[in-house]
RNA sequence: GCGCCUGUAGCUCAGAUGGAUAGAGCAACGGACUUCUAAUCCGUAGGUCAGGGGUUCGAAUCCCUUCAGGCGUACCA
């Protein structure tokens, strides 16, 4: 509907330089916005404000000439039920309430395909997210970096955009030793060889269970292997089960991946030692104190950073680099790593790495996402990494259960900490945005099945209804706000912002709430309930279309 | 010290690219179930958009500055 009102805008700027009113034929961008105000009608417009300069005309007359030239050549189809000039120099639009029908034929028309757009061109994408090193179970911050990064990819893929997700194993490095060296010190504890287990060390229980693990499976036979060979077999094995544990939980959360990608295999595939020497061949790096550094202040970093240490042994950083030349070397048009927003300070060195490699920094993003504060009704749930006491990912879902855990973390803009309550999470009722949501895909439904043992027909779901039926105002309102949602999806997109998606849903569902407490959807007269259930299937279809880009189940029934 | 993020109602937070009189939920108070699910709705009340300058027709939004909080500032990952 803005799309149109942009149109009509259009056709009467030129109408209006044609006739002479308006000196010149330079427009600026038409902007088209809602008022917040009702009386402000239903759009508006700043551009006899916008073009008073180049015009050369105080804004209120070039606001006429252009109301002037709205008539029936630039408004065919007769959206336009009055105009107004207010304020400084608005144009303030009243559609006829006839003119919303359509928006619902749309909706009905493009089904689960509504608000999708080609935005994206098929340019390809990908999103990685997640990449918890398999040293302990993934936590709820983890699950926040999931359902973010999940849904970012689902709305950018409904946007056209061929989208690959991926996670990136660290599973290489110091990390993973600490690991194999923290289980086989519990082994041996297990044995009866008790010796202090140093704070540098995976404090949590899980780690005693992989060594019961091995020890029941080995006995004690890694004491006759050289401690080298027990501390890798214990890191192999520990970061295998860690990491089919991790997959679990995603796969339990409703997260899947296109590929698991191992930084292992990019060291054995020599690609690491390739990055390096493509930096050397490039002149970007040099030698100081036995070490290899990066000039990543030639991009804007604010300081110099160590690609391969004194001891020969390169950095993770070094693998990082060849990680995201070998993903642009995989032909994506756009990269977009979501990470953990304590690791802000690595984006200035990731992107010149980035455009070391001759990349185009703006095809390199970064989502940072924000910590959870867990509460469990309004009182911190104590958690401390370093004692490995944390709550999981896990426990979490097994709580709350997965809608509620998604669309939780999906109810603030990522850049800010989320208070993620566990006890409102359970909560069945208006305090709890899920269910607020999901309950108006599963009234409708059973708006539906009471509607069919009344004899309504199928026809309903398919049949446009004759105008004028739909005028209350609450039914323009949903219509309006319908009309809205693959603009509202396109945002989600262009900013990578998930929430915008889910206030939307929210505010869909006020005004569904709203509108049946206040109407009968199922009414004596047969033509205003069809009119009207074509309404609520409509909303019905959106509400699920738009959960199910955040990954949120809508059910029939509640 | 330097850098990034945040600061909007009592609480938790929305307000992309500058628009008219500042938005929602919770909490508080008062109402609505013989009805298609009350997991809902309606109403009342609540504000120096952290403070101060600037840019312009117009600023919560852009710039400068002060203050407060969080995070980062490794030859760790």
């Amino acid at each position: 509907m803005k799309r149109k009102v942009k149109d009509i805008i259009a056709a009467a700027l030129t109408r209006a330089h044609g006739a002479g009113v308006l000196p010149s034929p330079d427009f600026p961008p038409i902007e088209v916005e809602e008022p917040r105000i009702e009386a402000h009608g239903d759009f508006s417009t700043n551009i006899a404000m916008v073009m008073a300069s180049i015009q050369k005309m105080a804004p209120r007359k070039i606001a006429e000439g252009i109301v002037g030239a709205i008539d029936a050549l630039a408004d065919p189809d007769g959206l336009v039920a009055r105009t107004e000039i207010a304020g400084p120099g608005f144009i303030n639009f009243f559609i006829a309430p006839a003119a919303w029908g359509p928006v619902l034929e749309q909706v009905h028309a493009a089904g689960d395909r509504y608000g999708a757009s080609s935005m994206g061109g098929g340019r390809k994408a990908q999103v990685e997210f997640v990449s918890a090193n398999p040293t302990g179970p993934l936590h709820v911050g983890h699950g926040r970096g999931a359902a973010v990064g999940d849904a970012v990819a689902n709305i950018l893929a409904f946007c056209g955009f061929d989208v690959q997700k991926e996670y990136y194993i660290n599973d290489s490095g110091r990390q993973i030793r600490t690991l194999g060296r923290s289980v086989f010190l519990r082994y041996k504890q297990g044995l009866g060889q008790g010796q202090t287990f140093p704070d540098d060390c995976y404090q949590g229980e899980y780690i005693r269970e992989l060594a019961a693990a091995i020890q029941e499976d080995k006995g004690d036979a890694l004491l006759h292997e050289s401690e080298d060979e027990a501390v890798a077999y214990c890191a192999r094995r520990a970061a295998a089960e860690i990491l089919s544990g991790i997959q679990a939980d995603l796969k339990d959360f409703g997260v899947g991946f296109d590929r698991w990608f191992s930084e292992q295999d990019l060291v054995e595939e020599g690609k690491v030692d390739a990055a390096i020497a493509e930096l050397k061949e490039k002149g970007t790096v040099y030698e100081k104190d036995d070490a290899l550094w990066f000039r990543t202040t030639d991009y804007g970093d604010e300081k110099d950073r160590v690609v391969v240490r004194g001891n020969g042994q390169t950095t993770y950083f070094a693998s990082d680099i060849a990680y995201h030349r070998d993903k642009f070397d995989r032909g994506f048009d756009r990269v977009i790593d979501v990470w953990g927003a304590d690791h802000h300070g690595y984006i200035p060195r990731m992107s010149a790495g980035v455009q070391a490699m001759g990349v185009d920094r703006d095809r390199f993003q970064v989502i940072l996402v924000h910590l959870v504060n867990l509460l469990r009704s309004g009182q911190p749930v104590a958690m401390s990494t370093r004692a490995g006491e944390f709550v999981t990912l896990r426990e979490v879902v097994d709580e709350v259960g997965r809608d509620a855990a998604r669309f939780l973390f999906l109810t603030r803009h990522y850049e800010s900490p989320l208070d993620f309550d566990l006890e409102l999470a359970k909560k069945k009722t208006n305090d709890n945005p899920v269910y607020y949501v999901q309950y108006v895909h599963a009234r409708i439904a059973s708006i539906f099945a009471k509607g069919e043992a009344m004899g309504a027909t199928p026809a309903v779901r398919i049949e446009a209804p004759s105008p004028g039926l739909l005028t209350a105002a609450e039914e323009i309102a949903l219509i309006k706000a319908l009309s809205r949602y693959p603009e509202v999806v396109e945002n989600s997109a262009a900013l990578l912002e998930p929430h915008r998606l889910t206030y939307f849903l929210m505010s869909l569902a006020t005004l569904f709430h709203a509108y049946y407490n206040k109407h009968r959807v199922l009414t004596d007269e047969r033509d205003l309930s069809q009119a009207r259930l074509y309404l609520a299937l409509a909303v019905q279809s959106v509400i699920r279309n738009g959960l199910s880009l955040l990954g949120v189940s809508a059910p029939e029934k509640m």
